[in-house]
DNA sequence: AGATGACACTTGCCACTGTCAAGACATAAG
DNA sequence: CTTATGTCTTGACAGTGGCAAGTGTCATCT
């Protein structure tokens, strides 16, 4: 559900091709995602994502409004991109409980990690427009993917299991460890820790989680 | 270790009072604490947080450098008094490891509540400078404070348990419910799902981390 | 006491930003 | 060809961060 990247905008059925540029919003949130990835989303700006478009500076507030609208768009983008990659793990391998939670939070980090820009933004309250409905319903679709995985842990491990918190306490761990991360290793270099990796870290989540909400 | 706030300076032995304004340090990190609760980290400004201290728009550059410093600064800030809040956990309650562990999430969820500016930042790898070494200090504190409360969990319900992951899966599940708190208001109201406080989240996490590291 | 110097701030400036209003321009419909 | 609509540009304005230079205030030394 997640089609509006700019390399898509070819199909001549469903795309009527806009008028001057080829797909501005598209060519704008892709500039942004870039933008945000190498400068974070306090290096961001409206015009410097114009210029790098090739457009005027006003052009973005033509499809956005301002900027707040343009950066809701992209974390409407980054929801369902992280929706496409939950729902790519359902039959990507074996289904029980465990292989298919760990498949989930690798899907996770792993998305967090490949669109930066994106996940810079998602959660960021004082930068996109929490009543927006693509945004809302987008990252709905996100957490209930998170939902039915948490259900198949549910059926195969503890029938008494509380599905909503315990999805809630799985997003948290993994939206956690990729704030974490950058830090992470700021923090291994200093104390002479061992350095984990973030794949490992899920690991070690999922299995705590399982170990913790099993039927005892 | 964070007796930096503006009610504190009075301390005549300690504090060399300084010249014209009582403590313009501590005021712009107030007025930045502040004005960032408000209007989020985007919505800070340099010469706003001047305004509300009453100096010219120049004077937190003389204290702080630039925007980065000053939100270093308060950054910094934010670890101490989470590294103050958990060490307050140790002899708060029962010392056994569960109670222990229960004390330090609520702990965490109450200071980033509390002091909202400070933890709308401290994770924001773009807004602070990585290298400054009382923000980074102050960090591994927290750290170590949360560090030895797993430890505790170690000697009690399991030998083999590796403690810097666990702590780093415990500050990641912590901070991810703050990240998603206010996300969980808006998602509740929308799926008529019922509502979880903040704080029943810890104690079922705590919970399911408990179950999760016990020795089997 | 007066001079010296260090510190704490102010003032003024520049390039840059977001947003608004108005205009230009291309395409579609009649 | 005319009209209309949606796309983008141009120009302007107030606000911003950072720099340079100036002003004021206090501490110390002779």
């Amino acid at each position: 559900m997640a089609e509006t990247t700019s390399s898509e905008t070819i199909d001549s059925t469903t795309s009527a091709k806009p008028y001057h540029h080829g797909d501005l919003p598209a060519a704008l949130r892709a500039a942004t995602a870039q933008l945000v990835s190498e400068k974070g989303a306090s290096g961001f700006s409206l015009r410097e994502v114009a210029r790098r478009a090739g457009v005027s500076h006003a052009a973005p507030a033509h499809h956005f409004g301002d900027a707040r609208g343009l950066l809701t768009s992209l974390a409407a983008e980054g929801f369902e991109q992280l929706s496409d990659a939950l729902d790519a793990t359902v039959d990507a391998g074996p289904r029980d409980a465990a292989s298919r939670l760990n498949r989930c939070g690798k899907a996770y980090v792993r998305t967090a990690l490949r669109y930066p820009g994106h996940f810079a933004v998602i959660f960021q309250r004082d930068l996109i427009d929490q009543s927006d409905e693509a945004c809302l319903t987008a990252s709905l679709t996100a957490y209930g993917h998170l939902q039915n995985t948490i259900e198949v842990v549910r059926d195969e491990l503890n029938p008494e299991l509380d599905v909503s918190t315990a999805a809630t306490l799985c997003w948290a761990g993994m939206q956690g460890l990729v704030t974490l991360a950058p830090k992470l290793d700021n923090v291994s270099e200093e104390t002479n820790t061992k350095y984990h990796s973030l794949d490992d870290l899920v690991e070690a989540f999922t299995d705590m989680f399982l170990n913790g909400v099993r039927a005892r």
